[in-house]
RNA sequence: CGGGGUAUAGCGCAGUCUGGUAGCGCACUUGUCUGGGGGACAAGGGGUCGCAAGUUCGAAUCUUGCUACUCCGACCA
């Protein structure tokens, strides 16, 4: 395609309401324009490479045994009703009336319209299981759009629903789907990680969401250095620490901490590092007006997922007033410690392997060192109550965590029959007996892969395209041609030459100066760029610039193919 | 929804405090020179200063109300 007709929209500065590195550069690249909070216009150079996405995506999904079909964006709201979704869903549900005041929606998903077809169309065992899958676009009505294409409320996604008899079945489609992302997510070029995802009701391993890692990234990751462990930080176990707990050397004895109330503080006074310290934490308890005491390492951080799900704690996690505390403890938030309550104490599995630790003495300005489980206080109970750490041993046995951030861009689930129970999606089976059928669903964030991929691959120059993504893989840019004939005519030949070779090629023949092409080409991120100039053609030369690493190179124009084919799949 | 901020040319911004003919840079148009990393000079085009009401001889500027956008937080199967 020549530059000429293709809408080359960059920019020099970078619009003020773009705060992340692919939302100003999609919009400095002439990729999409903002209509209006939360909605983008893709322009023709960013459509290019969501449609290179999308084929990458159908692609893969074709191979995986999954059939595209398209359903609408706007559903009724009756199933949604039967669903129960409809009061559920909340604002972030765009509900919408037609002229005979009917309801619908906007659809953020669409589990009701794909379960309530398939209940009609699936009658038979025999044509189980079977996957569908859509590229649509989705609204979601987010109480702050964000990012740019990264929380849009607006966007592309692919879903797939998947249908079977039993769980055995619906595992073999999971396990297909799991590596029919790695494949999409590996031919985009991206560094990527399966991660464990919150599996619900459903337990097991049921739930993947697959992340693209990138500092900018929104949820944290928790992964071993050895093994291919990887959990949402908030979900990754916190495992105990192994071996016996050291047994006491020093005797307990109350401190003069004046004025020191927070762990820093107090560590800084008395000199002493943040993990041979306690901090205990007073919450809502189950029962009415109870509180309950929780105990962590003074350098562990509280986890709420996991303490709500403890029997005694109320949910959601509230932590207890001043005055409560005052109550229970008989001092100040600052001063208190697990010694001598009568309340409930629950105990982190880090802290309670401590000896000879630090704590509040639940006096004001004082605190207790060289305490001992079982010795000063009862042996506690104890439980994963924080968030891992870097450096923490994997749950899986194997390694140590890291953590790194991570855009969430895919995932999948196995749905169980919530939705086909609700809607009545059921078959008859060998038995000759209705069977409701159990579900799996799986999302890609389309528009946001993209996002992501820019996140992760680009310079101050611009955007860095992984090559399956780029607009183009290659530009020709002709130094000056509208000053010579012989080059103008040399380039449309390579031009030419190139299409015919069936390279995905822009020709830019706009009549720019060398330094603008460069520039636009450079933010724009195309990976391959062919010059050629007076210079060069007189001795049969073209030079070659690669953008992910800038290295250059001059080769004879005859060898134009080859040398490109070979950089590509280097 | 709570707390901040902003709204002036396509983009980035000044001007508002202290009311008096609407500005700068980039982009755009034309011409000349230039011509291998966002060129120079010259001449141009483009704005109901977010909307509405008010104060005033006079409002981008002061007052009130509204709207949109944006940042932080809460929220996000």
């Amino acid at each position: 395609m020549r530059s000429s007709q293709v809408l080359i929209a960059t920019l020099k500065e970078t619009p003020a309401d773009a705060e992340i590195i692919s939302h100003q550069l999609m919009l400095r690249a002439g990729l999409i324009r903002r209509s209006a909070s939360g909605l983008y216009t893709w322009l023709p150079m960013g459509l290019k490479v969501l449609r290179k996405a999308e084929a990458i995506v159908r692609e893969e999904m074709a191979k995986a045994g999954a059939q595209e079909l398209l359903m609408p964006s706007i559903q009724p709201a009756e199933l949604w009703q039967q669903t129960g979704r409809w009061e559920k869903y909340g604002p972030e549900l765009l509900r919408i009336n037609d002229r005979h005041g009917r309801e619908f929606c906007y659809g953020p998903t669409h589990e009701e319209v794909i379960t309530d077809l398939v209940g009609q169309e699936i009658r038979s065992y025999k044509q189980l299981p079977i996957t569908f899958y859509q590229i649509q676009t989705k609204f979601r009505d987010e109480i702050r759009p964000r990012f740019g294409l990264m929380r849009a409320r607006e966007f592309l996604m692919k879903d797939a629903y998947s249908f079977h008899l039993d769980q055995d079945s619906l595992q073999q489609t999971y396990d297909t789907m799991f590596a029919a992302y790695t494949r999409i997510f590996e031919r985009m070029g991206l560094n990527f990680r399966p991660v464990l995802a919150d599996t619900g009701s459903i337990g097991g391993n049921a739930s993947h969401e697959f992340h693209v890692l990138a500092s900018s990234g929104e949820d944290a990751i928790a992964f071993s250095n050895q093994s291919q462990y990887a959990a949402n930080v908030e979900l990754a176990e916190a495992i105990a620490p192994s071996g016996e707990r050291p047994a006491p050397t020093a005797t307990m004895a109350a401190v003069d901490t004046p004025k020191q109330h927070t762990i820093e503080q107090v560590c800084d006074f008395m000199k002493v590092s943040a993990d041979q310290c306690v901090k205990t934490l007073l919450v809502e308890g189950v029962a009415e007006d109870s509180v309950v005491a929780l105990v962590l390492r003074g350098d562990h951080e509280l986890n709420d997922v996991k303490a709500e799900k403890h029997s005694l704690v109320a949910s959601p996690l509230t932590f207890a007033t001043p005055e409560q505390v005052t109550a229970a403890c008989g001092a100040n938030i600052g001063s208190i410690g697990p010694v001598g309550l009568t309340i409930p104490v629950i105990v982190d599995r880090a802290a309670a392997h401590l000896a000879d630790f630090i704590c509040g003495a639940n006096q004001n300005g004082q605190h207790l060192a060289g305490v001992n489980w079982v010795r000063d206080l009862p042996e506690p109970e104890t439980v994963d109550l924080r968030n891992v750490i870097a450096g923490d041993a994997s749950p899986d046995g194997e390694g140590n965590l890291e953590i790194a951030r991570g855009i969430e861009v895919g995932h999948i689930f196995q749905l169980g029959d919530n939705y086909s129970q609700k809607l009545n999606a059921n078959v008859l089976a060998e038995s000759g007996k209705a069977q409701i059928l159990t579900m799996g669903c799986y999302g890609i964030g389309v528009s946001r892969v993209v996002a992501a991929a820019i996140e992760q691959h680009h310079d101050d120059r611009g955007i860095i395209w992984p090559l399956a993504l780029a607009p183009f893989q290659v530009v020709l840019v002709p130094i000056n041609a509208h000053k010579s004939v012989r080059l103008r005519d040399a380039a449309e030949a390579m031009y030419q030459q190139l299409l015919d070779a069936g390279f995905d090629i822009l020709f830019d023949d706009r009549k720019q100066r060398p330094g603008v092409a460069f520039a636009d080409m450079d933010l724009i991120g195309i990976p391959h760029r062919l010059i050629l100039g007076e210079r060069g053609l007189d001795e049969g030369l073209v030079e070659y610039k690669c953008r992910a690493d800038g290295s250059d190179a001059e080769f004879a124009i005859s060898d134009v193919i080859e040398q490109l084919t070979q950089r590509m799949e280097a």
